[in-house]
DNA sequence: TATGAATGAGTGTTCATTCAT
DNA sequence: CATGAATGAACACTCATTCAT
């Protein structure tokens, strides 16, 4: 039984569950596991996580949010560490936008959809409890980045490389730089407190794109 | 007796002590309080909350540390949450770099100052706990913007507004982005977990400054 | 959630745990919480309370004491209060003597019965921890009066007014004065710190008696 | 300087405080110590042992509430059941009246006297606090005996005593039980926790005497 | 003499984890 | 497989008492 409604969205997808600390037995004998619980319990431990932080998050919370026992979570996940690992690991973000070929555009577009992802309730605290906890359970980290921060980043330099070979850009673009000026604009925003203007990621993107000197 | 290096640099200055929850009574009778004993405390705490987190850091833990009792943390912060955001208040980043006139030399300078912050053994993890804990203590998170965040904003903005002023960048320019840009790009850097190259902060000032597209 | 039981149950040594914080679940699913550990918890918090007084018992000593972890205690009852409550509702004194028809060898019954519990070891400590109380936990005392101190009175009430109603007493005595006199006079006794003479409830069942007694 | 006002009344006086644990020394050298902190110590310790009883009396709260610093109180006191003792020993309840030979009105008086001190805020808690702590600090119950309680038997004995002399009472009434119904109704009665009606004493002085009187 | 600072030993309570059914 | 019971270790915080000024 869901106790509550999960952090994903409902365009969310959950990626396969290879990443168990205690598999199931192979062989099908006795009663399967329910994959639905595997899901309550995941999105419960993400919620949780993301609500109050890895080092608050409790093993009984999760259960009661998941509705269902404590030994059924430790059952599937050998520790609080693991089953926040295979929480992230198991987290799929809604699907980046498709290129269109503008690259203005494009670029407005993926920074609004870090912006939803930033924006989500205590998104920002999911990131800094990731980086909170790095020394401690730097696993954490890792997966977001590969998870979360990476396939963006991607999306972003595949844009930019676009423009670039296609003439747009100068040559001696520095698209690393570009590309942590872009989504590192809005922690930044976040970090300072200072609200969020509406069309927010277009002055962004103006910037980063056009520069902020007179042209000659 | 200190029982480890104080996380904060050998320039760095204390602030006064204003925050205490039970002040010194005023007049010099009895046994004084102890500066060394104060500082150590607030450095002791720094240090764990950047090490362990909020939520993990422990009384005990920054009582061994700074080489007290609890009970004298207790005499001077009212709890776990106060002496936090004493520590925080207490902390005082190094000067940050006057401006010179130069306006991509003095972005640079400031970048190179957040970059010391940043790197600084669990620099990002401190952003990260405060960012986990806005929930749970928004005053570290306000503090932490107060503080750190709110001073490197206003000296950026001062120098691209002087930049403004005297001709040198478009009327048009949205500084407020490119304020966000220059500063977030070390978090977006850091959390992608990409290294750092030797003259970082050049090329993001370049970005923002020049901008990626071809001059007309 | 209950703070107080209902006034069930007449003879059984300990009354119907439903005033636990937190219940068993209903059914019969999963480790059933024993019996004897719920007994020997409720006994060892009524032992503390009565030697050493609420303020002082500790839950440490009562785990103990009963020869369970604090955990398993917290997992019955709420908190420290809740499981002093627990433990007094959970007290059954001996059952009152039936009263005969004969007024004073019912009186002097009942008064004997009180003697048994006052000067049971550490008796009056509870009496005085519930008074002591009041201010703080004022659930000991209307417990201890609901649970204790009603019933006897109840009782001596009873033989009273039977014997009005048969005519042996003045139809003016004040009755509840006479309750008041007799029970009293064992807290008085004690107060005092004098020996309880060895056939002592007869004589203040005789001082009583004869001021309600129709004259000749 | 007084902090609040004390329990005792203003017709309270205080004995000579020849129970201090560790006295000044002999010889005058020195600056004396203040006769108005060694009573303001001694009524703020009897207000907190009233109120909060002798477990939860702090002695922070006593030297806040009389004004005075910590060791001030351990100069005169060697700890904290020291404290309580003494503070018990220099309390003096107000003057029982004096008798006037009428044996029904003086043990009305000095039943309205004991009244006055039961229904004083915590005059209860009070006498419950000597009796929980007869196990811990045994002195708290020999010493509340001596200075509150024998007093007011003896005046009851007194008066009885002098009546049956005077052959207003059987000669074979037993004056003990006697005097322990007269001062018991009222704890039994507080203990129940009933209302005092307005003129509480004289039913139970009625009750008493009736039975004491010779026969008609 | 008096102060404020400092402390060792506790307090009630919670949590990740394991056990028994 | 799944449950509820049980626990060792920690947690923030307090108090009676002593120290240094």
């Amino acid at each position: 039984m869901r106790l509550t409604a999960p952090l994903v969205d409902s365009d969310t997808e959950r990626s396969r569950k290879d990443t168990e600390a205690r598999p199931p037995a192979s062989g099908a004998r006795g009663r399967p596991r329910s994959e639905a619980t595997d899901a309550a319990i995941l999105d419960a431990a993400m919620a949780e996580m993301a609500e109050r932080g890895y080092a608050r998050m409790s093993i009984d919370a999760i259960a009661a949010r998941a509705g269902v026992s404590k030994p059924t979570i430790y059952l599937r996940h050998a520790g609080k560490a693991e089953l926040a690992t295979a929480a992230l690991a198991a987290f799929q973000q809604r699907a980046l936008p498709r290129p269109t070929g503008d690259t203005r555009a494009d670029l407005v577009a993926i920074l609004r959809h870090l912006r939803r992802g930033v924006e989500r309730p205590f998104g920002m605290a999911m990131i800094g409890t990731v980086l909170a906890e790095e020394a401690h359970t730097p696993e954490l980290l890792s997966l977001f980045r590969e998870r979360l921060v990476a396939p963006r980043r991607a999306a972003l330099r595949g844009v930019l490389e676009a423009a670039r070979d296609s003439g747009e850009l100068r040559e001696d673009a520095d698209l690393d730089a570009a590309v942590a000026a872009l989504v590192g604009a809005y922690y930044a925003q976040y970090l300072a407190g200072r609200p969020f203007p509406r069309a927010w990621p277009t002055p962004v993107v103006d910037v980063v794109l056009g520069g902020l000197c007179r042209r000659a």
